[in-house]
RNA sequence: GGACCUGUAGCUCAGUUCGGACAGAGCGGCAGCCUUCUACUCAAACCAGAAGCCAGCUGAAGGUCGUGGGUUCAAAUCCCAUCAGGUCCGCCA
């Protein structure tokens, strides 16, 4: 966003320093403190040139530019005021908070948006079917979809994907597992759960019995063969368990524009990695077929293994292939945890050794990396019974924000109390989810997750509802013409206006670093700020002038609550 | 053995990409703001005591930025080494 605050920074320095316009406007940066000023000048590297020392060339640089403000009329900046080596700049706060709130008040849900014009494909999710879903999957689909909506805002064109593995190993166990384990009917509903855990039981029963895992590879390939009876069974619970994805797209507020299963992919990958062993690209090894990327430090990529049936990995490279001849995109990103890491290399690096159009597509590929979910105790293990499944989570949150819910309002119907429940449950989860660094472990903990106060979804949700609460006792519309001079008296309101003003900047740097925890943790920053004013403040019982100004502040951050939150896939509420 | 990530307050984490003004939040604990009660008073406020509420606010407390070197006017940030934890490294995805 243009900001013309900055520009009159960069103008006056310009004129009076021998610096260029580009080299002051780099080098200008907000203070740490609100107090020192809006935005400072440091001089250090002024001083090797000038023979002075920083501090001097800040004293005298700051004196020629008040000089100039006070022969000039009423300008958008104050004044210079020189501290140590920095001059620091103090912007006319009415003119500030006239220009901020405008452009709110004029964008409305608008605010914050850009416009890049690219098409970016974005992969995210990818549950494999007959396994049950963890909360593992539920930072990734958090992340990916706010990731979507983030970079959708800023101006591109995204297609969802969700890429299944809907056939292998596991589900060749699961199956084995329905067949030969008397593990009783599936129910009628949480059937997910349940075929998830016929998996683990038949994982326990194959593992480390030869015999038995010679026959589940023999069920799998009579899968790939189209063996009748295998397939309708495979394609029956294969179907309960997109069924129950259906149901959490709908919990998490995501709508796939394209599903990919391994299963169409799996053909295509074995004829292209004998293609490639054709060419001389990939190899054969120990009866395998696969791409030896040693020299470029990246090991041994498997495609097709012993027994002629492929691997993750050549079916990604058909993926590829696919996405390739339907669309033409200028990214492609995969939202994958950090254990994939390796093979995403692996990927790329076979792609751009392939040819020309894959080398490309893979220069536009980038595996978005996220850390995995641990829990207190260490690592999730199936096997040893610590995984925190979606189900159990979904409920278990549901049921403790009802009990707050109705702990705070007695009086509120049934309906009302299970949706206001449901929204500020799913706002602590999906919030607990994003507001982490990607790069980083994320330890989920029960006591976290319910929290509603602190750092979490719900304080902003309050935030929210606290400024909703305001204007129904206010009552009334807002008059178009507002004065900003009387407002601006309070340290805190600034404070506010500010973060209201940065907003833009912060969608896109969390665009464009593909980051969505930069926006979470800017909401905080705007709803403490905002809830400081909220306490040093009047607003309803301020004199007309400043009320209404006060007003439209209120109005201001309300809008930027509600654009960041949806932003996060995070609902709002008016009452909490 | 190799590759990547992490190490900052009692706990959970920002800040490191691009070196700059005193290293920031949240949670927990402490002291208050708010409500009620008690005592006092003609009455109210202040003050004192007790209980409670609080998706909110304030204040104070809490730090060898894993360790050791180096570069620099300036290092949590850059470079080197090292320790600790995590993930991955040929037929899972």
């Amino acid at each position: 966003m243009a900001d013309s605050f900055r520009d009159a920074v960069v103008g006056l320095l310009a004129e009076h320093t021998n610096v260029s316009r580009s080299e002051i406007s780099a080098k200008i940066e907000v203070p740490s403190d609100d107090l020192l000023g809006d935005y400072a000048f440091p001089c250090f590297f002024l001083a090797k040139e000038l023979k002075k020392s920083p501090v001097a060339i800040a004293t005298e640089t700051a004196s020629r530019v008040n000089d100039a403000l006070a022969s000039a009329k009423e300008g958008i900046i104050e004044r210079a005021h020189a501290a140590g080596p920095y001059i620091n700049f103090f912007v006319n706060k009415a003119g500030l908070a006239a220009t901020v709130l405008a452009a709110v008040e004029k964008e409305k849900g608008g605010y914050g948006g850009s416009k890049n014009g690219k098409i970016i494909m974005v992969e995210y999710f990818h549950a494999n079917t007959h396994k049950a879903v963890h909360i593992g999957h539920v930072r990734n689909i958090c992340l990916g979809e706010s990731l979507c909506r983030i970079l959708e805002f800023s101006g591109n064109k995204i297609v969802r994907v969700n890429y299944q593995g809907d056939i292998g190993p596991h589900v060749a166990k699961c199956i084995w597992g329905i067949q030969n384990l008397n593990l009783g009917a599936p129910p009628a509903i949480n059937r997910l759960r349940w075929l998830g855990n016929v998996y683990v039981q038949a994982n326990t029963a194959v593992e480390g019995n030869e015999k038995l895992e010679a026959d589940v590879k023999q069920l799998l390939l009579r899968i790939y063969a189209g063996d009748k009876e295998l397939n309708q069974l495979w394609k029956e619970t294969r179907q309960w368990c997109l069924e129950e994805f259906d149901e959490m797209y709908k919990d998490f507020g995501v709508k796939h524009d394209e599903f990919y299963f391994e299963s169409e992919v799996e053909f295509e990958a074995r004829k292209i990695s004998q293609q490639l062993l054709k060419e001389g690209i990939a190899q054969e090894s120990d009866g395998a077929i696969i791409m030896d990327l040693k020299p470029y430090k990246l090991g041994v990529f498997i495609l097709l293994t012993r027994d002629g049936t492929a691997l993750y990995s050549s079916k990604d490279i058909a993926l590829a292939r696919k996405k390739m001849s339907k669309y033409s995109l200028d990214r492609s990103i995969h939202v994958v945890g950090r254990e994939q890491e390796l093979h995403f290399k692996q990927l790329f690096k076979t792609l751009s050794l392939m040819g020309e159009k894959e080398r490309q597509f893979a220069e536009k590929s980038h595996h978005l990396i996220y850390g995995l979910v641990m829990l207190p105790t260490g690592k999730m293990s199936s096997r040893a019974g610590s995984v925190v499944f979606y189900d159990d989570l979904r409920s278990g949150l549901i049921e403790l924000a009802t009990e707050e819910v109705k702990k705070r309002h007695a009086d509120w119907e049934e309906k009302k109390v299970a949706d206001a429940a449901k929204k500020i449950a799913f706002a602590a989860l999906k919030f607990g989810m994003i507001n982490r660094d990607n790069d980083r472990e994320l330890v989920f903990d029960w006591e976290q997750a319910v929290k509603l106060e602190g750092e979490t979804g719900p304080y902003l949700q309050y935030a929210y509802a606290r400024i909703c609460s305001v204007f129904r006792k206010y009552g009334k519309v807002l008059p178009g013409k507002i004065k900003y001079s009387g407002m601006t008296t309070s340290a805190a309101e600034v404070n506010v206006i500010k973060f209201v003003k940065i907003f833009p900047d912060i969608v896109a740097v969390a665009a464009e670093q593909l980051k969505p925890a930069l926006l979470s943790r800017y909401l905080l920053d705007l709803a403490q700020s905002f809830n400081n004013f909220y306490n040093d403040c009047q607003i309803l019982g301020a004199e007309p002038d400043v009320r209404d100004a006060r007003l439209l502040l209120c109005a201001a951050v309300k809008q930027v609550l509600e654009n960041g939150l949806r932003l996060l896939a995070i609902d709002v509420l008016d009452e909490m």
